[in-house]
RNA sequence: GGGGGCGUAGCUCAGUUGGUUAGAGCGCCGGCCUGUCACGCCGGAGGUCGCGGGUUCGAGUCCCGUCGCUCCCGCCA
């Protein structure tokens, strides 16, 4: 950092002297981090946003000073004067930026005085999330909180320079605005001039960076806040924000060639240790074939092998049943491990929750033989064919689900994890970038007979559209470590398609137009071919930032001021009940009174 | 909406089979201490065991309800 304007408070940053200012008069201002109090000698430990320097009171030489020393506490404000000193040598704190100097204080103010804080400013422990909301203007004190909202900063600082020199324009689209088609409940706002009827919060700028495709911008960036009224996760809030971006007049290899210049500038700039752009691009149909799920974690091997070849001509029902029915008998090779009995059965009761009727295991014997509850159904060549197809050696673990190919990719997809994660299978540090592509357009839901879109309903279809289980999508999404950290997609941009695309995921004419009669009319007015791209932001920075388990990323702490698991803000109370004037003013009547904390029966 | 885990001092946690006065570390307060840097030493304060009800001679501990946090499913790209 610049050092900043000399004032009355400060003319250097805490974090910033080093042994070549020694002699120096200086003059800092922050917050008192640590003291240690020798009853003569007194240290402080100054905290600013750059870092700490020790702060050294002396009795004889500065009294005042001194005396005013002994009074502060752990997070009291202060500004103090006094002279850079090189540390004696067996002085010198190694672990600390400032180590080599120490400023010897003549002069020192208290400017505010604190309360102690709820918790540990000091040190990286865990504390209730709770708590830490409560306090976030504290909790945002503590170091790695503090450079999470700087690498925030960071990242959208460098994704904004670089749509910059690719000519994109930043835009605001409106927050308050109606229902947007991204299948997830909307937040409503109540309108108090026309009673009765309701704003909705934006689940993503979609329809409105399409209209400014209309309208000629040709690339459109914004980082937009979205909204989702569901249920909260750790990764997902019920406000987020997205990078969202669109051009005109490309196709996917310009939205991608973009995306992959703007993130692997991200990724430079933050030191994340990922591969340099092109990223590779994994079809959805391998992706699903090879690691059971449209967002794989390529860092580990164990990929799914299909075993529907080695079990042609079996007996065994369990495998023919399944062959015969249009099903598949798919398998890992899980390595050689030691695995429990009863941990089997905790991966089988997994499995049956996902859906599947069982799991079969096997560990191959130094014979070729198998310890399996099933390898008496099977004959010696279909052993081998399975081992063989599985790259099997002695003393492997093999997994095989028989089922529907969607049951038996989830289950072995999911399997796959489980074992990575008890066996800590993925090196610590390593960071798997790629594209997944080629997606089918539709998905058929049995229970409502429609076709579901995989993306949303604006992407670009590819194939038959009189075929809609052929179709494939112009959608792509792009994976970090088996995250899904944003995706895309080609448009239509054709309006007899939209429309085809609306009558087959179930909207009738009128529900179409009564929704989106906006949007379809300005297509009528020479909507040029586009796509574009929304990514997580949130989710990126968490990552770079390294709050995450294998299995999940933890987006609150790359939020600022962050919600709780049930949708609430415990800084500010919010949400809280309306008054009743405000409740008049908009036409509303309040049905279900707000729940009264520890008041029994009161829902 | 459903299921699991948790809730004990400001923080992090322990608390046996239901048993008499509920503990530890850190923090806080006071005293001592001139080279510490997670300073050290001595002393002290601090508890509605989330809340309500029940069982019991007796409940932090068992039961029911409820509130909150959290994870998972549903939901959600």
């Amino acid at each position: 950092m610049k050092p900043p304007r000399p004032n009355a408070y400060r003319d250097t940053w805490a974090g910033s002297p080093r042994a070549d200012d020694a002699g120096r008069e200086l003059r800092v201002a922050g917050w008192v981090h640590r003291r240690r109090d020798h009853g003569g000698l007194v240290f402080i430990d100054l905290r600013d946003r750059t870092g700490l320097l020790q702060l050294v009171f002396h009795p004889e030489s500065a009294p005042e000073a001194h005396a005013v020393a002994g009074e502060l506490r752990p997070e009291d404000v202060l500004t103090a004067t006094g002279a850079l000193s090189a540390r004696d040598p067996a002085n010198v704190n190694p672990d600390m930026d400032t180590g080599e100097v120490e400023l010897d204080v003549s002069a020192v103010e208290q400017l505010a005085d604190s309360d102690t804080p709820p918790f540990p400013l000091d040190e990286d422990r865990d504390v209730d999330e709770l708590v830490r909301m409560r306090y976030r203007y504290l909790d945002l004190r503590r170091e790695r909180q503090r450079d999470t909202l700087i690498l925030r900063d960071r990242v959208t600082q460098t994704i904004r320079r670089s749509l910059g020199e690719r000519d994109f324009v930043e835009v605001e689209t409106p927050v308050l605005t109606r229902s947007t088609p991204e299948g997830a409940r909307d937040f409503l706002v109540p309108s108090r001039q026309q009673p009765g009827s309701f704003f909705a919060l934006p689940q993503s700028p979609q329809l409105f960076k399409e209209l400014l495709m209309v309208a000629g911008l040709e690339r459109y960036f914004q980082i937009a806040r979205c909204f989702r009224d569901e249920d909260p996760r750790a990764d997902r809030q019920p406000e987020f924000t997205q990078l969202d971006l669109e051009m005109s007049f490309v196709e996917e290899e310009d939205v991608i060639s973009v995306m992959e210049s703007v993130l692997g500038a991200v990724f430079e700039a933050t030191g994340f240790p990922v591969a340099a752009p092109p990223w590779p691009r994994l079809p959805y149909d391998d992706a699903i074939a090879r690691y059971g799920i449209d967002r794989p974690d390529t860092r580990f091997g164990m990929e799914i092998v299909d075993l529907g070849g080695a079990l042609a001509d079996t007996e065994f029902k369990v495998f023919s049943g399944a062959l015969g029915s249009g099903g598949v008998v798919r398998g890992i090779n899980a390595g050689r491990r030691e695995v429990a009995r009863s941990e089997l059965d905790g991966l089988t009761e997994l499995a049956q929750r996902l859906g599947a009727k069982g799991l079969v295991w096997a560990f191959v014997e130094v014979d070729g033989g198998w310890r399996s509850p099933v390898a008496k159904f099977l004959g010696d060549g279909e052993r081998a064919a399975m081992a063989a197809a599985l790259d099997a050696q002695p003393g492997d673990l093999l997994l095989a689900v028989a089922d529907q190919p969607k049951v038996a990719a989830a289950v072995l997809g999911q399997l796959r994890l489980e074992l990575a994660e008890r066996f800590s299978l993925v090196e610590e540090g390593r960071h798997d970038i790629h594209w997944v592509h080629d997606f089918p357009m539709f998905d058929w839901n049995e229970g409502e007979q429609r076709w579901d879109p995989l993306h949303h309903p604006f992407t670009a279809p590819e194939g038959d559209l009189d075929d809609p289980g052929s179709l494939r999508s112009r959608g792509y999404d792009l994976v970090l470590d088996g995250f899904e950290i944003g995706g895309g997609s080609i448009r239509s941009h054709r309006l007899d398609v939209q429309e085809r695309v609306f009558e087959l995921i179930g909207l009738t004419p009128e529900q179409a137009r009564e929704r989106f009669g906006f949007f379809l009319e300005a297509l009528r007015y020479g909507a040029p071919p586009h796509g574009g791209i929304a990514m997580g932001l949130d989710r990126i920075v968490s990552l770079i930032a390294g709050w995450r388990t294998l299995r999940e990323v933890n987006i609150r702490e790359s939020i600022t001021f962050p919600k709780t698991a049930t949708g609430a803000d415990p800084l500010t109370g919010a949400p809280a009940p309306a008054e009743e004037r405000q409740l008049k003013d908009l036409g509303l009547k309040v049905v279900a009174p707000p729940k009264a904390p520890g008041e029994p029966g009161s829902e």
